[in-house]
DNA sequence: TGCCTTTCACAAACCTGTTATGGAAGGCCG
DNA sequence: CGGCCTTCCATAACAGGTTTGTGAAAGGCA
C-alpha cells in the first residue's frame, strides 16, 4: 500500500490506521516520487492526494493507468475538493474511488476494503493453485512454471478435484465417485490410467511429480517423496 | 444493467440517463424481484436502492455475494442515508460503491464508469480490443491488423460477448443464452456453425486463430495454442 | 432475390475404458 | 538376512465411442 500525501499530519494518521489494519505502508511526498516508487515495486493499492507538489494527483493517476505493468493498480483519490465536477473528473481519470477530506478513518478503511475486495476476486476467485501449478477455472486452463498444459476433460476434472483437496489421499473408488459421478460403473484400474495421463501431462515440462501414489490406499496431490 | 428502485420517478430518471450512455436497462421494484431477475440473467451491474420492499438492499447485496454465479457482479448502492456508519456498513456488505441521494446524474454515471472500468474494462469503452482485433461498438465495425472484417449480426453479437469476457470459456448453452437470448430454443450445435463462420471471417487476413475450442466445455477468445 | 440463420450428415480429431504385460513393494518364512 | 511369493501399480497399445469441424441444403426475412 502506497500513500502519497504531502501533509505530514495526515500522513501519520493514515499510516497509523493502515498499519492497524495490517497493511504495509510505503510513503511518497510528491507525484514524481510516487511514480518512481510504483515503478520500483508495484503496491497493492495507492492512496493518492489530489494536490501534490511536482505532479498533481490526477496526472499521477493518468500515468499509472498508462503504464502497462501497473495499469490496473487500484487508486483511491484523497481530496479537499468536494465539488461535483471534480469528483467526476477524478473518477474519469481512472481512480477507483474518491474520498473527500475531511474523512473519517473508518470510512476510508471501508472504502479500501471495498476496492480490494473488488480486485482480488477478479484475479483469484476462479483459480486453484498448488506449488507452481495453476488452474484457471474460468479459462479452463492449466499451466505450470509458465508453460501451458493441455488436459482432456477427464484429466481436467480429476486434477480439479485433487486441487480442491490438496495433500489428501483418495481411494480409486472415491475418485470415481467424485470425478466421474456417483452412478458410473467402471473398473477401478481406469483411475490408474487417468492418473498416469495426468502425470504425463503435468511432468512434460520436467518438474517433480506432483501426484503421490499411496500403496493400497490411492492417490494424493503432494510433491513430497515418501 | 439492472436498476432496483421502488420510486417510479427516480427509476425513470435513472433509465433515461443510463440509456443515454448506451446501457440496456432492466428494472426491478423490490428485492425478491431483483434476485429473481439476476438468477435468470446476470446483468453487467446492479444499481441497488437501500430501502426496498420485501428485502433490504443490503440483504440483496449479501445474497448476490453469496451466489457463486453472480458473486462478483458489480453493485452500487443508492441511498438517502448519508451517515458514516451506514456508508461503512454498505461498503462492508459487499457493495462496490455507495452513492448518497440526492445525487447528480453526472456523478452517478462517473461512478458507474469507474466501477465498470475496474471489473469489466470492456463495458466502459466504446471500443473492444483483443490483441490485434478491434471492435468499434458505435460504428458497428470490426477490424484486425488494419483489415476490415465483415460479420453478420449473429457473429457480431457472438464476438462482442467473447470480447467482453476475454479468455473465459463459455459452454454452448451459455452462449445461446447470452448471445441469442434466454428464451430461444435452438440446437447447441448451431453455435458451432456460427463459431466456424466467425473464425473464417477473423482469420481471412491470415492471423492466428483467436478462438479456442475446449473439448466438452465450449469456446473462448484466447489465442494461445493450448 | 439476396443475405442470413438453422439444421443435418458425414468425416476427422480426439478422448476413454479396457486389457495385457512387466516391474516394484512389501510380507512371510526359512 | 535373503529368497520367494503375493499384491499392487505403471505403462503401452487398442478398439470403440464421443465431440467437433465442415460443407451443403433448406428455410426465413426483408
Amino acid at each position: 500500500m502506497l500513500v502519497v500525501e504531502d501533509e505530514p499530519a495526515l500522513l501519520t494518521l493514515l499510516r497509523y490506521n493502515l498499519e492497524h489494519e495490517g497493511f504495509e505502508v510505503g510513503e511518497a511526498v510528491d507525484g514524481e516520487d510516487a511514480l518512481l516508487m510504483i515503478e520500483e515495486r508495484i503496491p497493492d493499492l495507492v492512496l493518492l492526494d489530489w494536490m501534490l507538489p511536482t505532479l498533481s494527483g490526477m496526472e499521477v493517476c493518468r500515468q499509472i493507468r498508462r503504464n502497462t505493468e501497473a495499469g490496473n493498480l487500484p487508486v483511491i483519490m484523497l481530496t479537499a475538493r468536494g465539488e461535483e465536477s471534480d469528483r467526476v473528473r477524478g473518477l474519469d481519470c481512472g481512480a477507483d474511488d474518491y474520498v473527500v477530506k475531511p474523512f473519517s478513518p473508518n470510512e476510508l478503511m471501508a472504502r479500501i476494503r471495498a476496492v480490494l475486495r473488488r480486485l482480488r476476486p477478479a484475479l483469484s476467485a476462479n483459480v486453484l493453485e498448488f506449488g507452481d501449478l495453476v488452474m484457471d477455472l474460468a479459462a479452463h486452463r492449466v499451466s505450470r512454471a509458465d508453460g501451458a498444459i493441455h488436459l482432456g476433460p477427464t484429466e481436467f476434472r480429476l486434477l480439479k478435484h485433487l486441487l480442491e483437496h490438496p495433500r489428501r489421499v483418495f481411494s480409486r473408488e472415491q475418485l470415481l465417485d467424485a470425478v466421474w459421478g456417483p452412478d458410473v460403473f467402471l473398473e477401478t484400474r481406469t483411475v490408474d490410467v487417468h492418473v498416469r495421463r495426468l502425470r504425463q501431462a503435468l511432468n512434460k515440462g520436467g518438474g517433480a511429480d506432483l501426484i503421490r501414489t499411496v500403496r493400497a490406499a490411492g492417490y494424493a496431490l503432494d510433491p513430497e517423496k515418501s
